[in-house]
Parts: structure tokens; sequence; C-alpha cells
RNA sequence: GGGUGCAUAGCUCAGCUGGUUAGAGCGCUGCCCUCACAUGGCAGAGGUCGAAGGUUCGAGUCCUUCUGUACCCACCA
């Protein structure tokens, strides 16, 4: 007899096994030789980040697989780390030391630095205590750092080498430019939204004829100041007459040509563009073509400077502003049109970029990408829902080079030094350590380059460069590559396609075979969670208020695509563990004191067992087989879902009550005991918490569950001989309860059972069984005979191939059941009738496989059967 | 401008290779505080599976088109 409290408090008992299980170890992985390796790679969460429920979900399925994977023994490493995140942490430290009013360039770049590695000792773990919470399996003792030393170390080793291969160059081009945080982004990191603008048709006239001219249609007004060039297609009719011409700029009174590109399309605005090489890509591209000059009208922060004239000093916006005014004075402002169109914004402050011409490292893309395409086309990496491969290759083979420097002091420092006294910029020292002095010269007037890399620079190597990468060892020959990566759809360009291109360059190898990529969390309406929108469900609060187990579990419950998250969702997971809790508590208090070996291996000659425990047993092992598959196939949901249905609908539900006064015999006990430490097997992956709390009620001495041998299937035990008479016994069962609903019995009364049954097997299925039959239905009397008259005032009641009667005197009502009976024959009448128009398609019969033609005519066999039942009850009324 | 999802009960979603009268949770109705659990039990109501065509003996499931909706990508100013 063990005492258990009614109802299941998780709080008292998560911390205690989070100890148990860091004291024991049992998340540590090692090179085994014996055993096949599994490792998982945890998406490093930014050292800025608190758990939200994208973390929670996402973790939450990595810990599923790294838990089942060392449950079915494999030597699971789940590597946990936390990555840098340049922007993101910098911006942090200077909202920071704004308070104090202060800039980073106050304090300078070596005091600011120092502030920031204060910060990261300070609050650098507060995620990764809060995945531990969650439960999350990983071998925190290999925590990693983006910028540990090893890993730094691997960054530079990976920098010059690509610079070597001639795989990184140095180039003056048109950037993402965020002027708040005042640095070069990637393209990935600009995110483009759509913007409702207006469109503006500007008058550009003549030199020689100042009383002609031509429009020109743009966006962004302001930008004229730094226009060079207007651009016609070459084939365009209207303008072709005017190449060659020139044009002065308003209100700078530059002169500036009119000149022929095919990239210009004459169907859009007027066919005429004004040409800004320095504040746009395209214009960009036209000004190389044809020798324009770069005019750069903007500071870092995207004020106007001296090159925009009496407009110098203004912001984007007010430039905007007083350029249109200026134009509509001179009357050169031709209409304004509406316009949306998408513009990038920064995905760390959502600033509106700004296409800004500057000199920036770069990655040659192309070479690194195809080797990362044929691995995906040829199978070798597969993405769960294979829906997302499409996406990636799409992505990698429009891939364009990469920008990798930042004008920021957070991060690696890019290797590369440069001597003032020969002024080698185009010939830099690349250098794994700082360089003296100067290779050329000897001078020892040398400075480090003063950018800093991209943090994705640094996660691309997270597969290989956490196991101490580009050293040569034994973890990192027995992890790599690794088995899954599970992130979130947005990271598959940030990310994962840039490990796959990483591991294939640097290890010759593919980082993972599997990956994952889960749905997007968001509120009930439908809108992406974030602390902007106040919409955030906090999952600590969750994990305070219903426990991680009932966090993790309803997580995943619909998981299979974009959750919508509301607090009541999470109940089903609180009310689970309630439910768990208190069938163990049931079994708990009827084991006496000390038993504890309940092997189903044990149960001495199976075949003498009664129906209900062959039958929960082949339940058992059902479910066991489709869970496995399940999650074989990352259907999460779904093997959670199967777990569930089994543990609640039918272990709960039907066989806990069918035992209830069968605890004396052992073989019962077994069985239920059994099949309930089966099942927290079953269930660890998704509740390690509760599952090891009730594990250890059973087996006091016993370790970790999460070390314990998942289940194996015994498939001789799944008998579907008791899975069928099962359902005839749960069957009749449901309709005899269904009776007493219909004619309001009294839930305590008692009531008598008359059953039919046609054969000699029905009647002894029926006693052997009756037992059971009348503690669920509330029978006194059970009687079974081959031939029965019908009692007085009796219901009649269909279930299966089975008549029975229940006496009912006082109670029913003659005309009433009438009406309940014909309503079940008309229920009935119409499936009937689909069925037997079915049988006499020829079609059908000829060209369905046999067994459908089979299985149909059995159904209608039984329909017409019941039916016959159901009518002959009718007659017996009158 | 390209691409990808989704549309099934009042709500949120399952329904894998086409084959019983389409399921679950929540909500709703009725009855039960029965000695594991009211975070519970039992019974029940509720769906022409977004629309229209097509393939097939047979379609929620496959194909086409459409409508609505969400998201991703993209240097047409």
């Amino acid at each position: 007899m063990t005492e258990l409290s009614t109802r299941y408090s998780p709080n008292e008992n998560e911390d205690k096994w989070l100890k148990f299980w860091e004291e024991k170890n049992v998340f540590h992985a090692q090179a085994n030789p014996d055993k096949k390796p599994y490792s998982i790679v945890i998406p490093p969460p930014n050292v800025t980040g608190i758990l939200h429920m994208g973390h929670a979900l996402n973790n939450t399925l990595q810990d599923i697989l790294i838990r089942y994977k060392r449950m079915t023994g494999f030597e699971t490493l789940w590597m946990p780390g936390i990555d840098h995140a340049g922007i993101a942490t910098q911006n942090v430290v200077e909202k920071q030391i704004a308070k104090e009013g202060k800039t980073r360039q106050d304090l300078g770049r070596e005091e600011f630095l120092k502030r920031l590695w204060e910060w990261k000792k300070q609050y650098g773990d507060t995620i990764i205590r809060q995945l531990e919470k969650l439960g999350a399996s990983c071998d925190w003792q290999r925590t990693r750092f983006t910028m540990d030393e090893h890993y730094s170390e691997a960054v530079r080793h990976t920098f010059i080498t690509l610079y070597e291969k001639g795989l990184i160059y140095r180039g003056q081009r048109i950037i993402n430019w965020c002027p708040r945080c005042q640095t070069a982004l990637s393209d990935e990191e600009a995110q483009h939204k759509e913007i409702n603008g207006s469109l503006y048709y500007i008058r550009y006239s003549f030199k020689e004829n100042p009383h002609d001219s031509v429009t020109v249609a743009t966006t962004r007004p302001e930008t004229m100041l730094g226009d060079t060039a207007v651009a016609v297609n070459p084939t365009d009719k209207r303008y072709k007459k005017f190449i060659g011409k020139t044009l002065i700029l308003p209100l700078v009174n530059r002169e500036i040509k009119i000149i022929a590109d095919e990239l210009v399309d004459p169907k859009f605005g007027t066919g005429a563009v004004k040409v800004t090489p320095a504040h746009d890509p395209n214009d960009f591209a036209m000004g190389k073509k044809h020798d324009l000059e770069f005019i750069n009208i903007m500071h870092p922060d995207a004020r106007l400077n001296e090159k925009a004239g009496h407009f110098s000093g203004m912001s984007r916006a007010e430039g905007r502003k007083a350029v249109l005014e200026a134009l509509k004075q001179g009357n050169l402002l031709e209409k304004i049109e509406p316009h949306t169109h998408a513009v990038g914004h920064c995905y760390r402050c959502d600033t509106m970029v700004e296409p800004y011409l500057s000199r920036q490292w770069f990655v040659k893309m192309k070479p690194l990408a195809q080797p990362a395409i044929d691995v995906v086309k040829k199978g070798k990496i597969k993405f769960y829902p294979s829906r997302w491969t499409k996406v990636y290759l799409n992505w990698m083979e429009n891939i364009q080079d990469w920008c990798i420097s930042r004008q920021i002091w957070w991060g690696h420092r890019i290797p590369v030094w440069y001597c003032r006294d020969c002024h080698n910029d185009n010939a830099p020292i690349v250098s794994k350590i700082t360089p003296q002095e100067c290779p050329q010269c000897h001078s020892k007037n040398i400075y480090q380059d003063e950018d800093v890399l991209d943090t994705w620079f640094s996660s691309w190597l997270w597969p290989f460069a956490t196991l101490h990468w580009p050293e040569k060892n034994k973890d990192l020959e027995y992890f790599y590559p690794t088995s899954a990566l599970s992130t979130a759809p947005e990271i598959i360009f940030f990310w994962v396609a840039r490990m796959i291109m990483a591991g294939l360059e640097f290890m010759g190898d593919i980082p993972f075979s599997d990956v994952y990529i889960h749905g997007t969390v968001r509120d009930a309406k439908g809108r992406k969670m974030s602390k902007s929108l106040g919409n955030a469900i906090d999952p600590l609060e969750i994990i305070k208020e219903y426990g991680a187990d009932a966090l993790r579990f309803s997580l995943i419950m619909n998981s299979g695509q974009d959750l919508f998250i509301s607090k009541e969702k999470f109940e089903i997971g609180r009310n689970f563990a309630n439910k768990i809790w208190n069938a163990s508590r049931l079994i708990l208090m009827n084991i006496p004191e000390g038993e504890n070996n309940f092997d189903l291996a044990n149960l001495n000659n199976q075949k003498t067992l009664d129906l209900p425990s062959r039958w929960i047993l082949a339940q058992f092992y059902a479910t066991l087989e489709k869970v496995d598959k399940a999650l074989d196939k990352y259907r999460f949901s779904e093997a959670e879902t199967l777990i569930y249905d089994f543990f609640w609908g039918n272990f709960c539900d039907w066989y806990l009550e069918t035992i209830k006064d069968k605890f004396s015999d052992k073989n019962t006990r077994i069985v239920a005991a059994g099949i309930l430490e089966q099942t927290l097997k079953m269930l660890h992956p998704f509740m390690p918490f509760i599952t090891e709390e009730i594990w250890h009620k059973f087996n006091p001495h016993a370790g970790s569950l999460a070390v314990a041998a998942w289940p194996t299937i015994n498939k001789q035990l799944i008998d579907k001989k008791a899975q069928g008479q099962m359902k005839a016994i749960t069957e009749l069962i449901n309709v005899i309860r269904n009776i007493r609903m219909h004619w309001n019995i009294d839930q305590h009364a008692s009531v008598e059972c008359f059953v039919q049954a046609k054969t000699e097997n029905e009647s002894d299925l029926i006693k052997e069984n009756s037992g059971i039959i009348k503690i669920l239905a509330k029978i006194s009397n059970l009687s079974v005979e081959r031939n029965l008259p019908k009692p007085k005032d009796a219901a009649t009641g269909i279930a299966g191939k089975l008549k029975f009667y229940i006496p009912l005197a006082g109670v029913i009502d003659i005309e009433k059941e009438k009406g309940r009976i014909t309503a079940q024959v008309k229920n009935q009448a119409a499936a009937v009738k689909d069925l037997s128009k079915r049988l006499k398609n020829k079609d059908f019969l000829k060209k369905a496989p046999k067994e459908v033609v089979e299985k149909e005519r059995a159904r209608l066999e039984t329909l017409q059967a019941k039916i016959k039942e159901l009518k002959t009850a009718l007659k017996e009324l009158f």
C-alpha cells in the first residue's frame, strides 16, 4: 500500500528529478564502440534569449528524439550551447550603457567588449537553465558558446581556408545597410515587408532645350540627389532619339546623360529610370557597366551628407519631404501614384534597410552550394515534412554571395591585418594568429580589420566545431555526422543550408541526415507569438502552473503544422498527467508492499489469462508498434495521440475498470503494473518527469527511466481473437448502458439482463465474462439462453449479433420504446440500402479486390440480421 | 512576379499508400461527488469533408480549375 495524493502536483517532482539526472550523469555521452551513435546539435539559442514557446516546442521535439533513441540503445549525444548573436547582444548592452548616458564609442572597443563579456557571464546561461527546466536531456557538461576559444579558432581556420581557396574576397558593392545598427547585413538578414508607398514622376529637362524634358518615375525621390544618369531601354522607340543626350538634374544642376540599358523595363513607369549607382543595386550594376560616377549622398545613419547640398543633415524621411517640396516649387513633380512595394527591414531592429555602397567581405557561394544541392537531390539529406526540400533547393539554386563582415564589435574579429606603410589594401595579411609585422615590408605599423564576422559565419560550423574541430579527436569521429536537426522554417536559409555547405566543405561529409522543420507557434488568432505584440504565453508560467510535462505534451499534441496556442490548450497535458497519476495510484494501492517484479515475460502461460488481460496486452503491443513507426517518421503528434488513446481509452476506461476486484490475482497484478510500466517507458520521451516519478514508485531502487530499455514488440501477444471478443463484450456493455440512460435508470440501481446467444461460442463468451458485464453495466442478474421468450415490459437491445432483454416494469413506455427501436431501424436502413446497391453493381463485383467485396458482403449480412432482430423486437411489443 | 501550406462538428485539429455508417480534445445537453481520478465517469446532440468539374466499381483522400486564407521568396526603379 502506497499513499499518494489524489492530484498530481508537478512542481514538487520536477526539480527532484532534474537533480537526480544530473547526479547520475545520465545525459552524458561518450564515444562507445559497442553502441551506435545518435547525435543532435541544439540550435543554439541567442545568449540574450529567454525561453519562448518556439524554444519549448523545438527542444521538446529534440528531447523526444534523443530520449527515444537513448532508450532504444543508442549512444546519444545532444550537444547544447549558446550563440553569441552579434547584433542582438550588442544592441542589448548598448541599451544598457545608454542608460548611463554613454555610447559604445565613449567606452572604446576594449571597455565595451569587457562589458559584453560581463553581461554574458551574468545572463548568458539563463536560457540554459530554462531548457533544463523543460526537461531537455542535453549533455550539459559539453555546453558550448560560439565565442569559446576553441570555437573561435575554428572560425579563424575557416576564414583562412576559404580565403586561400579564393572563396572569400573583399569588394565594393551595394549591400543591405541598417542605419540604426550601423552595420552591413546579409540578404537573409534584410527581411522584405510590403510598404504602401508612392511612385513619384519627376521631370528632368534637357540641357539643350530646357523647355523639353524626360519624366522618370521613382519610389525614392530623395535619392535623385545622387543620380548620375537616366536610363532607357535601347529598343524603346519613344526614347531612342534621346540616347546620349544630356539632361540637367533638377535641384542639383548636374549634367547627366541618357544611357541605354536592357535592364530597364519599358512598361514600368514612364520607361525612363533615374540611375543612382550608389543607392540601388540595379543602378549600381548599370553604373559599373556604363562607367558612371558613384555619388554616396548618405551618412551611415542614413542622414543626407554634404553631397546632398542644402539638404545635407536631414534624415532620409525629412530629405524626401524637402526634395518633393522643392520639386513641386519648380513644377517638376508631374504626378504621384500610389504604389506598394517590398522594402527590406533589419531582422534585429526592424529599421528600414538602406541599399548602401561600401567595402565588405564576401563568401563566394556558388562553388559551396553545388555539393549541398547534390546531397539533398540524392536523398542523403532528407527534409521532414518533405515539401521543404523544394524551398531549400530553390534558394540554393539562386544563391548569391554572402556578405560576412559586420561593423559591430561583438563577434569574431576578422583575421585580417593591413600595413600602413605599404598600403596593402589589396594584399592584406590573413593570419590565424596576430602577426608581428608586415611580411612584405617588415613594418610593425600594421592594424587589424575593424570588423567582425556575421554571427552565422560561426553558427554554420556548429555540428563539428562543437566537437572541437579542426582538431582531430574521437568524439568528432564518433558523433559526426549527426543524426537529425530540428528547427523552424525561417532558419532553413540562415543556418540549415549553410551548415550543409560547411559540413561538406570542411568535413567532407553531410552534417546530418534528417532535417525536421516544425510549425510556427501562433496565438489563438493566428498571429505569430511575439513580445512586441504582447500575445506571448510564457512557457515558464505554464511550467509553474501545469508542469513541464503538461507543457511538452500539449505542445506536441498538435505539432503537425502551425500551432494555435491559448492557455486552455495546456489543460490537455495537465489532465493527462493527472490521469496517469491516478491510474498509477490505483495500482499502487492494490499491490502488496515490496512486490516489484512486473516483467510481462514472467506471465506463466499467457493463454490462460482472462480476456481483458489478453486484450490489453494485444492493445499495448499494437500501440507500441504504431508508436515506433510514427516516431521513426517524425510523426510526433501521432505517436503521442496513440499513447494517449491507448492509456486513457483502453487501459483506464476499460482494463482498470474490469480488474478492480481482481487485484488478489497475481497475474492481474503483473498485467496491470507491467503494462503501466511499459507505458511509462513509451511515454517517457514525451513526459519525462511524471514517468520517472511513477517509475520509481514501482522500482524504488532502480536507475533512471531515461536509460531503461524501450519495450520490444511481442507480436505473439497481439491476439486478434481477444481483440474481437473484447469488442463484442464492450459493445454489449455500451448498448446496455445506452438503454439504462435512455430509460433514466438510477445509476446506482441494478437491473436484470437476459441475453440470447445463438451459438455455443457466444454463450461461453458471455458466461466467461459475465463478471465484467455485471460490474460495468450494473447488472444484478445476467442469464444467457439459447432460446429466450421476451420477458414482459422489457427493453430490447441488439449488440452485434447478440440480442438481449432488460425488464423495466413500471419504467418502460411501450410507445416510446417503439420510437426508440424504429429510430434504430431507420438509422441502419440507409447503410443497408447503400451496401446492397454496391453489391448489386457488376463493375464493383468484377473490379474491386475480393477481400473488399467479401468484407462488404459480411457487413451487409450483419446489418440485415440486426434489422431483422430490431423488427422482431418491434413486433414483440404488440 | 514566383513558390508553399491550409480550408473536415460551434472552436482547434486527426484522418498515412482511395475501400465500414468520417474521428479526437474543448465547448454544448442529460445523469452521476460510485472507495484511482469532478484536472473525473457514463450517455448524447452536432458534419451534404470550401466550390465546380474530372479519373475510378468506389473520392474527405488522386487530377484540373476556381474561391477564401496564411506564410515564404524576389534588385522592376
